[in-house]
DNA sequence: GCGGATCAC
DNA sequence: TATGGTGATCCGC
């Protein structure tokens, strides 16, 4: 079929500081690849081999709104990040199918979705099949989870600081008329948008097309969204400024994770919440105005949802003694690490949907769930999620990322195209990119991958 | 070790 | 007029 996009690439750090090693120029593959293994998680769980059972309802369409809630699902998923709470999602997920429904993309997702509902099946006969002593609580599993939480005893004050709408807010600074108007940065994608904007349902990873007719029929035409085009000079410039100041507050453990995120790990400290609201004062005065939020906690993980509890300008402070409460009463989709996928696998087989629920059947979680996942899914049921897996850090201040980086990759997207010819002049330019990104890191590579993305978004990958 | 999936930002 | 880019982990094979 017609290939469409083009990637590469995906090597391994050495040694920085020294030989570029400068072979390989481009496509013809060599080399090798290199994995590891930590505590966090994402990625997959359950068995999804075969299992072609196909009893499969196959809803078509019917009424209308039935499947403007499939669209729901498949483009806004979990519709609650900031700034969204209370607004009219059928509505949108109307829109959204109406303009996009027959698109390719929408069709690649469906198929997804699909392979997923599959998965789902999967499970369910699994867990028809087991009998409720395969799954019940073992001492053992209770032990561990004391474990965990023994462990969490030491005392740390995690702070995570959030900054709001980060490139949208920056963008704002020079444009302040755009303040009260739906808007947002980015062109065909958008990056992120101002709250205005989200009340529309305009949210990141959204096309730009998509966003722009929301906002125009939510409004019956009287508003536009505004798009500005991304300027990541200026992020970066904001982002080094706001790291600078926030060292100051924790200059050994600080570590940033992206351009508007931060951790801290400062120790026993006396007024937790008035330094950082000094710190998120700080901030707003050293960047000329820009807003952030922040969560305080025993854990990275606790204090990253509290970051986004009071959201924006706010902070959440979750006492220890409170943490418990405070897992119990989450939706599984605010633990970081549970996406799209695995909350629909937790919901539709296991009936989970809070941290209450995944703890009281963390039997099942254990049965049904490969090691890594079901541990992951366990600790955060108490609390204990991300706690000796540091994060890597970002690439503070200098261009210098982090020391052990897996992999470094370039690319680029371009509509459908089946000239080989051209392809591989794509493929050449990808190529040399990367190769001077490399020569810049003075890494070295293992393995070469090159990835391609077709037509209709399926992607292949080829070492 | 490879390729597909999932996830975060 | 039409859905991004970078880096990481987990899992089955
Ligand atoms: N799929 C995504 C998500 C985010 N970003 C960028 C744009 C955001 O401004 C920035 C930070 O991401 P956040 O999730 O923190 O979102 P915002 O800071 O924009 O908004 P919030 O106020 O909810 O934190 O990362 C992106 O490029 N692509
Ligand atoms: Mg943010």
């Amino acid at each position: 079929m017609s290939n469409s996009k083009i990637k590469i690439v995906n090597p391994y750090t050495k040694h920085k500081r020294k030989l570029p090693d400068g072979t390989e120029k481009e496509k013809p593959p060599s080399n090798k690849e290199i994995r590891r293994d930590i505590g966090n998680a994402t990625g997959n769980s359950d068995t999804n081999t075969n299992t072609n059972t196909n009893n499969f309802p196959k809803n078509t369409g019917s009424s209308n709104i039935n499947v403007s809630a499939q669209a729901a699902a498949l483009c806004i998923s979990a519709s609650d990040k900031a700034g969204m709470e209370g607004i009219d999602r059928e509505k949108i997920a109307t829109i959204i199918l109406k303009e996009s429904g027959n698109s390719a993309y929408i069709q690649q997702q469906r198929r997804r979705d699909e392979k997923v509902n599959e998965r789902v099946r999967h499970l369910q006969q699994r867990l028809q099949e087991a009998s409720p002593r395969d799954y019940r609580v073992t001492d053992e599993l209770d032990d561990t989870l004391r474990g965990y939480q023994q462990r969490q005893a030491n005392r740390a004050t995690c702070v995570v600081v959030d900054m709001d709408m980060f490139y949208m807010a920056c963008e704002l600074l020079s444009r302040p008329h755009l303040n009260d108007k739906p808007a947002c940065v980015g062109r065909e994608m958008i990056l992120t948008s101002n709250y205005v904007a989200r009340r529309y349902g305009v949210r990141s990873a959204m096309a730009g097309l998509i966003g722009r007719k929301l906002v125009e029929q939510l409004s019956d035409g009287r508003e536009k969204l505004i798009q500005v085009p991304s300027n990541f000079k200026l992020y970066k410039e904001k982002s080094k400024i706001v790291n600078e100041v926030i060292r100051e507050y924790d200059p050994h453990n600080m570590k940033a994770y992206s351009l508007d995120e931060v951790y801290l790990d400062i120790g026993p400290y006396l007024a937790v919440e008035e330094v950082v609201f000094r710190l998120r004062q700080h901030v707003k005065k050293a960047t000329g105005g820009l807003t952030c939020s922040a969560g305080i906690a025993r854990t990275h993980t606790i204090a990253k949802i509290a970051s986004d509890a009071n959201k924006p300008n706010g902070q959440l402070v979750v006492d220890p003694v409170s943490t418990l409460e405070f897992v119990r009463a989450l939706p599984v989709r605010k633990i970081p690490g549970v996406g799209r996928v695995t909350e629909k696998l937790l919901q539709q087989v296991c009936n989970i949907h809070t941290g209450l629920e995944l703890y009281e059947k963390r039997g099942l979680v254990q049965f049904l769930f490969q090691p890594a996942t079901a541990e992951f899914l366990l600790k955060s049921s108490v609390g204990c999620s991300g706690e000796g897996s540091s994060f890597a850090s970002f690439g503070t201040e200098q261009e210098e990322s982090s020391d052990h980086q897996k992999g470094i990759s370039r690319e680029r997207s371009f509509s459908p195209e089946s000239d080989w010819a051209l392809l591989n002049i794509k493929l050449e330019e990808i190529s040399r990119m990367l190769s001077e990104d490399m020569k810049r890191k003075s890494v070295m590579g293992h393995t070469v991958t090159v990835k391609v993305k077709l037509a209709n978004f399926d992607v292949l990958n080829r070492a």
